[in-house]
DNA sequence: AACCGGGTGGCAACCGATTGCCATTAATTG
DNA sequence: CAATTAATGGCAATCGGTTGCCACCCGGTT
C-alpha cells in the first residue's frame, strides 16, 4: 500500500496524493477528499523511512537513560511517551549503561534517525555535550549546560527544605550520602546541602560516592553510621531504600537512632519500611516538559529559544523515616 | 557524510562502498580495506532510513507494553534492550495504555518501520493477533496463541506452588484476587488455582476483576476480607502491595489474620511491609528470550520454527506476608 | 589459440515518499 | 476583452542506500 497505489486508484499523480495527505490546503477540496477517502479505504499508512529520507524528519525522538531499571526513569519514560504520542511521534529508548563512551557512541549512531534526543542524566562531559547539541536538537534533564535546553528538577531547593526539616527536629550532625561523581545533580545537591547547613552554622559531612542501586545501600549505611551523623540525606531514593534495609538488618532504629531522607520519591518510597521521607520530584512532568521543549524547538529551528531552562519545583514529603534527633 | 562521499574519496562506485561495508566478501581485500579505512576516518554512519527503504530491514524492534509505569515491564524492557543492543538493533517503546484499539492502531502504524514486535501482555483478541502475526514477525510474552511464537512465564505452575505452601500452613479458604479480564495470564492463573485447590478437595473463591494499580488494592483488600478467606493469591504484586497497604490501614495483621501471596516479584516486593511472599518470575530473562526468538525468526524467515513457545519456570519466594492460618 | 569460470567492480533501477518548478485553468481586474 | 494572478496538479529530481545484472580481467584448460 504505497502512495502510488492510491494515485493509480484515484487517477492523480503521486505528488498530489502526498500533498493531499500532508499539506491539505495545497490541493482542491474534492480531489483531496477523494484521495483521503481512498487512503482510508485502503488503510494506507505512510512509510516512515521513505518520508524521513526525503523530508529529513523522522518523527522519532530518542530518550537516553543511564539505566533502564532505575525506577526514577519509569516516570520520565512515561511522561515522555505520553507527550510524544500526543504529537504522533515515536519513542526510541536507549540505555547507556552508565557509560559515557557508550552514550557518545549510541548518540552518534542514532543521530540521523531521530529528530532530537532527550538526555536523562547524561554522563557526558560538558564539552562533548555542546558539540552534540550543535548538530542535533537536544534537551537534557537534570543537567545544565550552556546553550543546551534543559529541564531541571529543583532538588537543591528541596535539599534545603530537607535540611530545615532535620535541623528543626534537633539534628546537628547531618551527612550527605553521595551518588555517582559523574552526575551533575549529585554535585548540585551537595552544594545545596552545604549552603543550607552553613546557614545554621553547621557543616555537612559527606560519604560516598556510591553506586545508585539498593545493594550499594549496605555499604552506604555503614559509612553513614561511621560519620556519627544523626541524619543522612541521600543522593536518591534507591540508595535510601538500600540504607533503610541495611539499618534494619543491623538493628538500628529509624528514625529513633538515625533519620534518613531520600530524593525523588520513586515508586516504592511510600511503602518501604519505614516509609521514606523524601523530596518529591515531578518526574513524569519532567518527561512531558522535556518532550514539549524538544518538539517546540524542532518547530522553530533557527529562532532563538525564549527560554532555555525550565526549573521544576520539588517539595519535601515527610513520612516515617525522619524524626527527632536522638539525645546523646 | 554519505556513501557517495566515501566513494568519491576512494575513487570507487557507491555500490562498491555499500558492498565493502555490508557484504565484505563481495569485494577485494585491498579495496575493501581502503574503503573501510576511509569510512572510519570520516566517521561514517549509514543512514538507517535509506538502508531500510531499499533493503526492507530497519534493525528496529518495537516493544509494546500495556502501561509503561508498571514495574513488571521494567525488567522486560531492560532484558529486551540488552539483547537488542547486543545485536545492534534499536528498541521502539510503545505504551498501549491498556487499550486494545490503541494497541491495534499503533501496531498498524509502526508495521512498516520495524522488523518485528514483541507484545507484552497484549489485550488483542486471538483472531486479531493471528492476523497481525501473519503480516509481521511477532513474539508474545505471557500469551499463547496458535501459530505465534511466545515466551510464557509459567506462573500457573507457581500458583500451584503457592497453593501448596498455603495449604501446608493450614489455610483452607483461599481466594484469588483477579486482574484484568482481558489478560490471558489472569485466566491461566485462575485455572491453575482452581486445579491446585481441587487437588486438596477445596474450592477457591474469586474476587475481582481489579485494575492493576496499587490504588485498586484498597478495593481488592476489602473484597478479599469479605470472602472470609484466610489467604489471598493475587494476580500480581502491584495489586498485592496495594492490598497490604489497605490491610495495614484497617489494622488487619498480615500474616496473622490473613496471608497474601503476590505474583512476579517486582521491584519493591522485597521491601514492602511486610515483605511479600510471591512468585518470582524471570522477567528480565523473558525480555532477552523474546528478543532472541524474534531475531532468530527474522534470520530464518520462511523456515518453520523449531520451537514456538518457550516456557520459563517460576518459583515461590517466601517472605513475611504469608504464615500459618489463624485459628478460628 | 579458443574457451571457461571465478573474482571484482560499475551501471542503473529501485525502495516510497517529498518538494521545487512549471503548465494549465479559472477567477479577478482594469 | 485582454491581462494579471491565484489555485491546482503533474513532472522529475532527490533523499542515501541496496542489489540484480553485466562487463571486464585473469589464470587455467583442452
Amino acid at each position: 500500500m504505497t502512495i502510488n497505489d492510491i494515485a493509480a486508484l484515484t487517477g492523480v499523480a503521486a505528488s498530489t496524493v502526498s500533498r493531499a495527505l500532508s499539506r491539505p490546503d495545497r490541493v482542491n477540496r474534492v480531489t483531496r477528499e477523494r484521495i483521503q477517502a481512498a487512503a482510508r479505504e485502503l488503510n494506507y499508512v505512510p512509510n516512515t523511512q521513505a518520508r524521513a529520507l526525503s523530508s529529513g524528519r523522522t518523527e522519532t525522538v530518542a530518550l537516553l537513560v543511564s539505566d533502564a531499571t532505575n525506577p526514577f526513569y519509569f516516570g520520565l519514560i512515561r511522561g515522555a511517551q505520553q507527550q510524544l504520542r500526543a504529537a504522533g511521534h515515536a519513542l526510541l529508548l536507549i540505555d547507556t549503561e552508565d557509560s559515557a563512551e557508550l552514550e557518545n557512541h549510541l548518540l552518534h549512531k542514532v543521530r540521523r534517525s531521530v529528530d532530537g534526543v532527550i538526555l536523562a542524566a547524561s554522563r557526558l562531559p560538558e564539552q562533548t555535550l555542546s558539540v552534540i547539541a550543535a548538530e542535533l536538537p537536544v534537551v537534557t534533564v537534570n543537567r545544565n549546560v550552556a546553550r543546551v535546553r534543559s529541564v531541571v528538577i529543583d532538588s537543591p531547593d528541596g535539599v534545603m527544605q530537607a535540611v530545615e526539616h532535620l535541623v528543626s527536629l534537633g539534628h546537628r550532625a547531618i551527612a550527605y550520602v553521595a551518588g555517582p561523581p559523574s552526575s551533575w545533580a549529585n554535585e548540585a545537591r551537595w552544594r545545596a546541602m552545604r549552603t543550607a547547613m552553613a546557614r545554621h552554622g553547621l557543616t555537612a559531612a559527606r560519604v560516598g560516592p556510591f553506586g545508585v542501586s539498593r545493594s550499594s545501600g549496605s555499604v552506604a549505611a555503614d559509612a553513614l553510621l561511621n560519620t556519627g551523623a544523626t541524619a543522612g540525606v541521600t543522593f536518591n531514593d534507591l540508595l535510601a531504600i538500600g540504607i533503610l534495609r541495611r539499618l534494619a538488618e543491623r538493628g538500628v532504629d529509624v528514625p529513633g537512632e538515625i533519620s534518613v531522607v531520600g530524593c525523588d520519591d520513586i515508586f516504592g518510597a511510600d511503602f518501604c519500611s519505614p516509609p521514606l521521607t523524601t523530596l518529591t520530584a515531578p518526574i513524569e512532568q519532567a518527561g512531558r516538559v522535556a518532550v514539549s521543549m524538544l518538539l517546540d524547538h524542532l518547530e522553530h529551528l533557527g529562532e532563538t529559544a525564549s527560554r532555555q531552562t525550565v526549573l521544576l519545583p520539588t517539595h519535601l514529603t515527610i513520612r516515617q523515616s525522619s524524626g527527632p534527633a536522638p539525645r546523646r
